[in-house]
DNA sequence: AAATTGACGTGACCGGAGTCACAAAACGGC
DNA sequence: GCCGTTTTGTGACTCCGGTCACGTCAATTT
């Protein structure tokens, strides 16, 4: 499907371009609805464009020679992924799956790099962009280092809430990502992090809100158990 | 110590760089020299600094709340670290330790990145830098979804070695990294390292060679075992 | 409405890596 | 060479998260 600049520009990256550049880039891109579980981004692949999350949530995913799952990253709307392809020819280093049903905006990565170079400032955003996960990874694969298990999912748990809205003392996660996604990014099984979720919920410090809807009740709790405080 | 144009010219990253460019750098250069695990670059400090490795080996490691060591990537002679200042201004988020003596380059970060912006072959190499810190780390971040420990450090071991010397079926590792260091990059106990490099070295596929030298003399082995091709 | 699917919940069992406690060896400084 | 320090080597024990095997439930499909 066609994408208008418009689109394009409600995207924090692509906002600040003059709207010639839009124009521009409009062409080149593409909008494109996937089902849960669909293939946004192929591993090993040069993909040849960047992904930008409309609506829905995807994940960065890889896999071991023996076939487990590895969670790498969240992708939440207004933000974009593949974009590794910016900055070298080489293929694309894990898949992107969309976790719920999602719609995407894919920009053709050589048109997107000519903008890119010719305008200091989108460079720049990419540029933060990436460091920003580097960052991203490097709190992550420290949640991993954690020996106590439940601390880590309340580390993982506390992050999410970062990302999504947040009041003062809790905080909703709409669409939550299924134990088996947050189990794979922790190095987890799946019944591992259904374990704690239940040890969290008879202690209110969560709890379902009907289908889709996570509410942490307690943050400073959460908070407690992630930083180690006390064990659950 | 005060630091010429030439020797910066020898960092791969800066030899593209037109003569006067290292003239304007180097007043802002400084050469250190570390003994083993000092600290090179402080997490959580605004460092303002690009760290450039001229002889050594140096790590990033992470810290976790309880305390626990969290190996991230090595540098070896040639490359840099802490480049995210480049991008933006948020602090380094690892430390980093220099695991043998070494000596490294500090350039600071604000002539540097002009350098950079003005200088759109730096720009490439920096951000393809990045990225392939980004590959890297999801790689490492794979290495840990293996459940067959064994494995792990067999694919840990096979990726120093292809950073390091390579021939055909064999390699060496000059200073290779103690076994506890390994173990922080794979989240595994000192121990389980050690008992790893027994079975290899009672099996010839690694063989210690005097002081800081390791010989992988069976590197088809080495990579079997990495793929869970069998199980050691 | 029945059937299928996938997510969630829960118990029992087991293996294997962490931990602890040493000993031995290698290293570095003097 | 000598001595303190670090690294490596090794056994015994423990424990806890993975695995397996279910059951339940809600959403979708047919």
């Amino acid at each position: 499907m066609q994408v208008t600049p418009e689109l394009l520009s409600r995207f924090p990256l692509l906002k600040p371009l003059p709207h010639e550049a839009l124009e521009q880039l409009a062409p080149h891109a593409e909008l494109v609805r996937y089902a849960r579980r669909a293939v946004a981004l192929e591993a090993g692949v040069r993909e040849g464009k960047v992904c930008f999350l409309f609506e829905g949530r995807l994940q960065g995913v890889g896999f071991t020679i023996d076939g487990r799952e590895v969670g790498l990253y969240f992708v939440e709307p207004g933000d974009f992924c593949g974009e590794l392809a910016l900055f070298d020819d080489n293929p694309q280093p894990e898949f992107v799956i969309a976790t719920t049903a999602a719609s995407v905006v894919f920009v053709a990565r050589n048109p997107l790099r000519e903008v890119m170079l010719r305008n200091g400032l989108v460079s720049n955003i990419v540029g933060r962009k990436l460091a920003e996960r580097v960052r991203q990874m490097t709190v992550q694969r420290t949640l991993l280092g954690l020996s106590n298990i439940p601390q880590r999912v309340c580390g993982q748990l506390y992050l999410l809430i970062n990302e999504a809205r947040r009041k003062d003392d809790s905080g909703e996660i709409v669409n939550p990502p299924t134990h088996k996604e947050i189990a794979i990014m922790l190095n987890l099984s799946r019944e591992t992090v259904t374990r704690v979720f239940q040890a969290l919920q008879s202690r209110r410090i969560i709890r379902r809100d009907g289908p889709g809807r996570l509410i942490v009740a307690d943050l400073a709790s959460l908070r407690h158990f992630a930083e180690g405080g006390e064990e659950l």
